[in-house]
DNA sequence: TGGCATAACAGACGTTTGTCTGTATAGTCA
DNA sequence: TGACTATACAGACAAACGTCTGTTATGCCA
């Protein structure tokens, strides 16, 4: 009944309380120190925590920054970083160069990429209900200025960021929506932008959007 | 051109950047040292870079535990804070008491409940594709046995958890799929059991979801 | 001109924290 | 029994780190 990669040598289960103890240290802002870590299993002795630390560190489960205060880490092989994403409400012409485009807020996204490589937009109108992205959706986008024909995109078109898919025909840019309902655009070549490719969508059912407020 | 909650005073630009380095270095995993800040921005004082911390404290950008090793902290109030959330491969009977449930990985998800209140699930099928989740999608769910009719929940029947919409009509029970291709079920309300209300919903259009390993 | 505030520097002090060395006890195994 | 290992303890040392006090240079303003 207990976790299957857990720690299972020493005291097996006090190492895998220690073990995850200091991950949600980490995980919440701030690693432990070994005396916090001391105190709070009640050693009497400094270096019986450091003891259990050291295992984790050899098992590969913990990574340290030997000498540091609070130098214990996540191993980094773990997730994609959390970059904090702005959340844009209205994207215009000068959006792709002009660095800070007034953000409503900015949202956790874990991606390999860096904070200026992407942006979040709200999704307006049903013109891609069909492909499952809905109205108030928020989408992430990595900024590109070329997509592959298929891509969902967020294009510029006439002052006006608008989520499409991409075609490519011929050498002719279509944005094309996922609702009968709409027409697909072809605009002139010169008057469209692809600001990005949309690399994930976001709904949330209950309350709104989760910023996080910021400079 | 500079954005609006951006700290003025001081000479600024630096103080916002200093700000910006040790929000960033907190979002991280490990808030800097005075030293760290110092070294980054080049200052010949450790006062220096302490005095624009203090600052940022005094203007509520920042919280510190005072004495402690990397004690500087954003502040409680920002966002909700960032709980990992398990994925779970499947779902089985014991599910909603059973702590441990295999899980896939975990997945950061900006919520004010704890981390054992929700879950995550991938969800296979196209029954709920009219209501734009499609197979693929990874739900996040809020471990509730009761929900309300009309909210989209994950239930479990006949040992399978299947996402479904919730209808309670005349005290009965009906989990109904959003596509036609699919027949609401109707089940004896004794096999039925609610684990959880879908809060979000995430689609992942460009690699795979992205996973914390775990214990 | 003098008073005052800001920004930066210099240097030292003391706490926090990682590290090291050595000892004690209990269990396993040949 | 003796060797070996795992677990825990005790105490000290040194590096890392937060804190404090005081100084210098600059600009603003009455």
């Amino acid at each position: 009944m207990t976790d299957a990669n857990a720690p299972r040598s020493r005291s097996g289960d006090r190492k895998r309380r220690i073990y995850l103890f200091v991950r949600d240290r980490i995980l919440s802002g701030t690693p432990p120190t070994i005396r916090e870590v001391q105190a709070h299993f009640g050693f009497r002795a400094v270096q019986s925590a450091r003891d259990y630390l050291e295992a984790l560190v050899r098992e590969g489960l913990l990574d340290k920054e030997p000498g540091k205060a609070r130098g214990y880490r996540l191993p980094a092989h773990s997730p994609y970083p959390t970059v904090l994403v702005p959340l844009l409400g209205r994207v215009q012409a000068g959006a792709l160069t002009t660095a800070s485009e007034h953000p409503d807020g900015y949202l956790p996204v874990q991606s390999a990429r860096g904070r200026d490589e992407l942006f979040a937009l709200r999704v307006h109108g049903e013109s891609m209900r069909d492909a499952a992205i809905l109205p108030g959706d928020v989408v992430i986008v990595h900024r590109q200025e070329d997509a592959l024909s298929g891509d969902i995109v967020v294009a510029l078109v006439e002052e006006e960021a608008t989520v499409k898919r991409l075609k490519l025909q011929a050498g002719r840019v279509e944005l094309h929506p996922a609702n009968p309902a709409f027409d697909p655009i072809v605009p002139d070549p010169a008057a469209v932008r692809i600001l990005g490719k949309v690399i994930e969508v976001r709904r949330y059912l209950e309350g709104g959007v989760l910023f996080v407020p910021e400079p």
